[in-house]
RNA sequence: GGGGCCGUAGUUAAGUUGGUUAUAACGCCGGCCUGUCACGUCGGAGGACGAGGGUUCAAGUCCCUUCGGCCCCG
């Protein structure tokens, strides 16, 4: 389509021949992504524990990073004077940006949303803001970021027919102003599919923005605190209203049982900060069992994390020195397990879509699902 | 020889004028984590209060004896 950014393409897609999963090619100025992708979160321009150098050796091809945190520290002016987010960063690779509205409605002290914007009090100094569209944008467009996301309202769980709705037209009225005022269009920009948990409102959300016009769609609002089954209604009863030529992003999700599922309804893209944030909490994932990795029976056991894993720290490593480090409070434990989480997440999307592509994507699911005991 | 201090959970400690199931931290054991203020968070187990005797309705708290550790003066 013509509102699409030149230097933006989705390509190469190719579904499942027996079911809605597909693999496809993210096309950006920062080189390519292939897709069900999986992004790390580095909310304020960074992996936390992880080298960008070990995030491109795990097989990262795109982070995400936070508008909200970034706008507040270290501000746009210092990130754009360093020459954008992938400089400033040492991140070569793709960037997605997320808009701030989760943030600015789990974090601000203070928070006023009215037609023009979200005036909040940064959680930081207390400082007062105004987040418009068009600001959030222009922050974004700093930035540097690869893929840009409308604002919006990310609504809670649970949250009634009528405030779902108003909050609706509100993200909705801020996506047509996002798409207005982009200047870049080296970039992608993506709105955000809300309205809750009531269908009707999700199919009028993504017949909007699809007439709008986005380079990719995001079904947002989910993982909120909705029970798990929920979430895979609203994301299979959505993700079919979104344009198939155009990636489909699940925003914050989630577990590898999800994505699994969730790519059976034809996502794309994924976000979530579970593998890094476990990892430095000691829950590990591995094929099977999730490691926990604190336990007393792993104290003399010299088994390495995952047997099947080809990360350094399952190749160097064994059970007992990772619980050992860990229990010690050793920093390396951080980078250790978030070196084998994210690994891990990057191999599960491998393994898809090599599964997509030879048209057994619904095998591999129900064996994946019935190995996880779900 | 004289005087003083201290012995409470695995560890370090708090325990008010004696008064309900003796606290805390760390450690130990376990749960949680989904567009990250996060090496976070929630919970659990664990104690003959050095020992013996006494006073009292009631003693970790007061008295006596004793054991152990430490300090000061000769």
């Amino acid at each position: 389509m013509s509102q699409s950014g030149q230097g933006f393409r989705f390509e190469r897609i190719r579904k499942d021949g027996g079911c809605d999963a597909r693999t496809g090619r993210l096309v950006t100025a920062h080189g390519t992504v292939d897709t069900p992708a999986f992004m790390p979160v580095g909310t304020q321009g960074a992996l936390k524990a992880l080298l960008p150098s070990q995030a491109e050796a795990l097989g990262v091809e795109m982070i995400l990073a936070n508008t909200y945190h970034l706008y507040l520290r270290p501000g746009s002016g210092t990130i754009g004077t360093a020459g954008g987010l992938h400089r400033f960063m040492g991140w070569s690779r793709p960037i997605l940006t997320d808009s701030g509205g989760f943030q600015v409605h789990s974090l601000a002290k203070l928070r006023r949303i009215t037609p023009e914007g979200v005036l909040f009090q940064s959680h930081i100094d207390g400082s007062r803001h105004l987040l418009t569209p068009e600001t959030a944008l222009a922050v974004q467009e700093t930035i540097g970021s690869d893929i840009m996301m409308c604002l919006d309202e990310c609504t809670p769980y649970p949250c009634s027919r009528e405030d779902t709705e108003a909050s609706l037209k509100l993200t909705t009225d801020w996506a047509a102003r996002s798409r207005r005022h982009r200047r870049a269009d080296d970039r992608a920009l993506f709105g955000i599919v809300q309205g809750g948990v009531y269908p009707e409102l999700r199919r009028r959300a993504a017949e909007e923005l699809v007439s709008i016009g986005f380079d990719g769609y995001a079904v947002g609002g989910v993982s909120v605190g909705e029970p798990r089954e929920l979430m895979y209604e609203i994301t299979g009863r959505t993700a079919p209203l979104l344009p198939e030529d155009r990636p489909r992003y699940l925003m914050g999700v989630g577990t590898p049982e999800d994505i699994v599922r969730c790519i059976g309804y034809g996502i794309d893209m994924f976000d979530c900060v579970l593998p890094t944030r476990c990892a430095r909490h000691g829950l590990l994932f591995t094929n099977g069992e999730k490691v926990v990795i604190k336990h007393a029976r792993y104290r003399d056991d010299q088994e390495p994390l995952d047997r099947d894993c080809d990360c350094h720290t399952c190749r160097n490593f064994s059970r007992a020195y990772l619980r050992h480090l860990f229990v010690a409070g050793e920093i390396l434990a951080l980078v250790l397990n978030t070196i084998h989480n994210v690994r891990h997440y990057i191999r599960l999307m491998e393994r898809i879509r090599r599964a997509v592509a030879e048209d057994r994507y619904a095998d591999f699911q129900k064996e994946f699902l019935n190995r996880q005991g779900g």
